[in-house]
RNA sequence: GCGCCCGUAGUUCAGCUGGAUAGAAUAUCGGUCUCCGACACCGAAGGUCACAGGUUCGAAUCCUGUCGGGCGCGCCA
C-alpha cells in the first residue's frame, strides 16, 4: 500500500518536472506515513514540505500542484491537503479488503518478499568461547541474531548464519589445563586449583569422563606439576603468570599429542553442549567457523602480511603493531606479542578479511555491548587492507538483567554464579525466552522479569498473542461442533459485509504486516514485529468480545471466518519469524 | 580522565529515522460472562519527553553543554 502511494507521488513529480511546472531537486526518498488520526485519512505524505525550499514555493501551493498531477488510482478515494502542507490520502475500503484473500492464498509466504534480491548477507552471532555453557547474556544475542537473520531471509536476502568458534588461543589453553588439573585431583593428587582456572562443575564432569576413559594415563605427580611454578595470587604472585606457567607445564609433561587429547575433550564436550543448547532454542547455523582452521590455513599470517605490505605495521619493543590510529582508532594495537604469539585481534582481522573474501555483500556481527571498543579497530584493519568497512555492521546487544520476585538476580562470572541459558529456558520456556529477548531494542538495557515470562496470564505478552491464535482455532473447532460450515471462497466474496469498525481496523492491521516485516528486517529491529503482533492480537480479542462470528447468515459468517483465519495466519507467520510457537490450543 | 550506549506515565517500554493532540503494557480505581475459551473486553486516572541553550515552518527525535545510569579503555580472549 505504501509502495503504491510512493509510486503515485513519484509519477506526479516526474510529470511536473517534465512539463517544467516544477523545478526542484528530486527527494532522496518519498516517505509515506500511517496517520495517527483518522480524520487525516489513512496515509500522509510530507514531500511538499520537504521540497518547498528547493522548489522555492510555499508547501501548500506545492502540494496543490502535486495533487493535481497525481495519476488515477482505484485504491484512493480522496486526497486532501492539510496542516502546513501534508498530502493526506483516504483509501477506498476495497483497497484494504483484498488483503484477506491475499493472506489466505499465500499462507506462510504472506509477508515474505524479494526485496533483498538474493544478496548474500552473513550474520555472525553468539560466538561465545567454548570454555563453558552459554549464559543468559549469550541468550539475548542468540535470540536477537537468529531473528535478525530470519527477518532478512524473509525479505529475500540469502542469509549465512555463522558461529565463530574460538577453539584456539589462551582461554582454551586455560580450559584444557583446568580439565587436566581436575583430572589429577580425581587421580588422587593434591592440587591447589589456580585462581584463574575455570571452576565450574562442568570442568569436573569433563575431568571425570577423561579419567573414566583413560585411567591414570595422563597422571603426573603434583610435585612435578608445580615444581618451580611462580606463586598464584593468594600466595602473593601474579595469577596470569601462574596460569601461563601451568599451561606450559601441562604441554611439557603431557607432550603434544596427549595435551591435544585433553584439550580437545574439553573443547568438544562444551561445543557439543552449546550446539545442543542453541538447537533446542530454535537457533540454527549454516556454519561453525573454527578459529584453529583459520590459523592453520595461514589466513592470519596472510592478513598480517597484507597490513605490512600496505605499510601499516611497525615493530616496537619486540612486538608487532598495527597503526590503527591512522584510521581513527584511539591507540595502536599489537598483532604479534613479543613472545611470538599472535593476539586474538590478529585472528579477528584475518576472520573479517576472510568474510569479505567469501563474497558477502553485507557482513553483520552481533556482539555484546561490552565489546563496543573493538568496532573501530576491526573497521580500521579492513580499511587498512583496502577493504570496504561499510560492508560491516556491528550490532551491539546490551545485557539483560534478570528479576525474580521483584529482586535483581545477582550474577557474576568470576564466582561462577551466572545463570545459564539452559536454566532460563527450563524456567520460563523457549517461547517466552525468545519473545522477551527481542521485545526490546537491542541497544536498550533490558529488565527481564522471570515471573512475568513464566506466568500463564494476560500480563504475559507471549501468552496474549498465542491465545489469540488458539482462540481462532477454537472458534473453528466450535464451528464443527455446531454443525456449521465454512466456505472460504464464499467468505472472500462477502468481504464487503465487514463494515464494523473492529473489522476495518483488523483488515488495515493485516495490510501493515509486510511493511512491518520489511522495516524490522532492514533496520535490524525485531521488536517492531513483536509489538505489531501484540497489537494484532489485541485487535482480534477486541473483535471477539464485540461480535459473534458463528452467526446464522452464512455470507457474513464466511466473511468473518475468512478474516479471523487471515489474522491467525499472520500471527502464525509473525511468531514463526520470532522463533515462537503458535499453538492451536493452550 | 577519554570514548560508546541510555535517560519518555508509579514501573517496564514504544514512538515508523524531523511531522499534526507523545502512545501501549503493567500497577491503581470502576465496569462486562445464560453468549464462539474471562488466558478476554470496556472505561477512568496517570507526562515540564533528565536539565539548559541552539538549528527551522515544526524537535522526544539533529547540534552543543550540564546532570544521572551502564559499559569499555591490556603485548586477555
Amino acid at each position: 500500500m505504501k509502495h503504491h502511494l510512493q509510486q503515485l507521488i513519484s509519477t506526479a513529480l516526474d510529470t511536473l518536472r517534465a512539463s517544467g511546472a516544477l523545478d526542484c531537486t528530486a527527494p532522496d526518498s518519498i516517505v509515506i506515513e500511517h496517520t495517527r488520526d483518522k480524520s487525516h485519512g489513512d496515509f500522509a505524505c510530507n514531500v511538499a514540505m520537504l521540497l518547498a525550499k528547493s522548489a522555492k514555493r510555499k508547501p501548500r501551493e506545492l502540494a496543490e500542484l502535486i495533487v493535481g498531477a497525481l495519476p488515477e488510482s482505484g485504491k484512493v478515494s480522496k486526497v486532501e491537503i492539510a496542516g502546513p502542507g501534508f498530502i493526506n490520502f483516504f483509501m477506498s475500503p476495497a483497497a484494504f479488503t483484498t488483503v484477506v484473500g491475499e493472506v489466505l492464498e499465500r499462507g506462510e509466504a504472506f509477508g515474505r518478499s524479494t526485496l533483498g534480491n538474493g544478496k548474500r548477507v552473513q550474520v555472525e552471532f553468539v560466538s561465545a568461547n567454548p570454555t563453558g555453557p552459554l549464559h543468559v547474556g549469550h541468550g539475548r544475542g542468540a535470540a536477537y541474531g537468529a531473528t535478525v537473520a530470519d527477518l532478512l531471509a524473509a525479505v529475500g536476502f540469502q542469509v549465512h548464519r555463522e558461529y565463530y568458534v574460538n577453539d584456539a588461543g589462551r582461554q582454551m589453553d586455560i580450559l584444557g589445563t583446568s580439565v587436566w588439573l581436575r583430572y589429577l585431583d580425581l587421580c588422587g593428587e593434591t592440587i591447589p586449583f589456580p585462581v584463574n582456572g575455570y571452576k565450574g562443575d562442568y570442568v569436573w564432569d569433563i575431568a571425570a569422563s577423561l579419567h573414566r576413559e583413560n585411567g591414570d594415563a595422563f597422571r603426573h605427580p603434583a610435585a612435578a606439576v608445580f615444581q618451580d611454578i611462580s606463586p598464584d595470587e593468594p600466595a602473593g604472585g601474579d595469577k596470569e603468570i601462574h596460569i601461563d606457567e601451568l599451561i606450559a607445564r601441562a604441554k611439557e609433561l603431557l607432550g603434544a599429542a596427549s595435551y591435544r587429547q585433553v584439550f580437545d575433550l574439553g573443547l568438544n564436550t562444551i561445543l557439543a553442549d552449546i550446539k545442543q543448547d542453541l538447537e533446542e532454542f530454535g537457533v540454527a547455523y549454516e556454519e561453525w567457523y573454527s578459529e584453529r582452521t583459520l590459523v592453520e590455513s595461514g589466513k592470519v599470517d596472510e592478513a598480517i602480511k597484507r597490513l605490512q605490505a600496505a605499510g601499516h605495521v611497525y615493530e616496537q619493543e619486540g612486538a608487532l603493531w598495527f597503526r590503527s590510529t591512522a584510521f581513527g582508532d584511539e591507540k595502536d594495537r599489537v598483532v604479534v606479542r613479543d613472545n611470538g604469539v599472535k593476539t586474538y585481534f590478529a585472528s579477528d582481522i584475518a576472520y573479517h578479511m576472510e568474510k569479505l573474501e567469501r563474497g558477502f555483500e553485507r557482513v553483520i556481527d552481533v556482539w555484546g555491548a561490552d565489546h563496543h571498543g573493538y568496532v573501530p579497530r576491526v573497521k580500521a584493519a579492513l580499511t587498512a587492507m583496502g577493504d570496504d568497512p561499510s560492508k560491516l555492521d556491528v550490532l551491539l546487544v546490551q545485557f539483560a538483567i534478570l528479576y525474580r520476585g521483584g529482586e535483581r538476580v545477582q550474577m557474576s562470572t568470576r564466582s561462577g554464579s551466572f545463570v545459564t541459558l539452559r536454566e532460563l529456558r527450563d524456567e520460563v520456556g523457549n517461547d517466552a525466552a525468545r519473545f522477551f529477548y527481542v521485545l526490546r531494542k537491542c541497544e536498550q538495557h533490558m529488565d527481564f522479569d522471570l515471573d512475568l515470562a513464566k506466568s500463564q496470564s494476560a500480563d504475559n505478552p507471549v501468552y496474549y498473542i498465542q491465545y489469540a491464535h488458539a482462540r481462532v482455532c477454537s472458534v473453528m473447532r466450535q464451528l464443527g461442533e455446531k454443525g456449521l460450515s465454512y466456505d472460504q471462497a464464499a467468505g472472500l466474496k462477502h468481504l464487503h459485509l465487514l463494515t464494523e469498525s473492529h473489522e476495518q481496523e483488523l483488515i488495515q492491521a493485516l495490510t501493515r504486516y509486510p511493511e512491518v516485516v520489511e522495516a524490522a528486517a532492514l533496520s535490524h529491529e525485531p521488536h517492531q514485529l513483536a509489538h505489531y503482533l501484540r497489537e494484532l492480537a489485541n485487535g482480534l480479542h477486541t473483535y471477539y468480545n464485540a461480535h459473534q462470528f458463528l452467526v446464522d447468515d452464512s455470507g457474513l459468517r464466511d466473511a468473518r471466518l475468512a478474516l479471523i483465519n487471515a489474522v491467525r495466519q499472520v500471527i502464525h507467520n509473525g511468531l514463526s519469524l520470532l522463533g515462537v510457537s503458535a499453538p492451536e490450543s493452550m
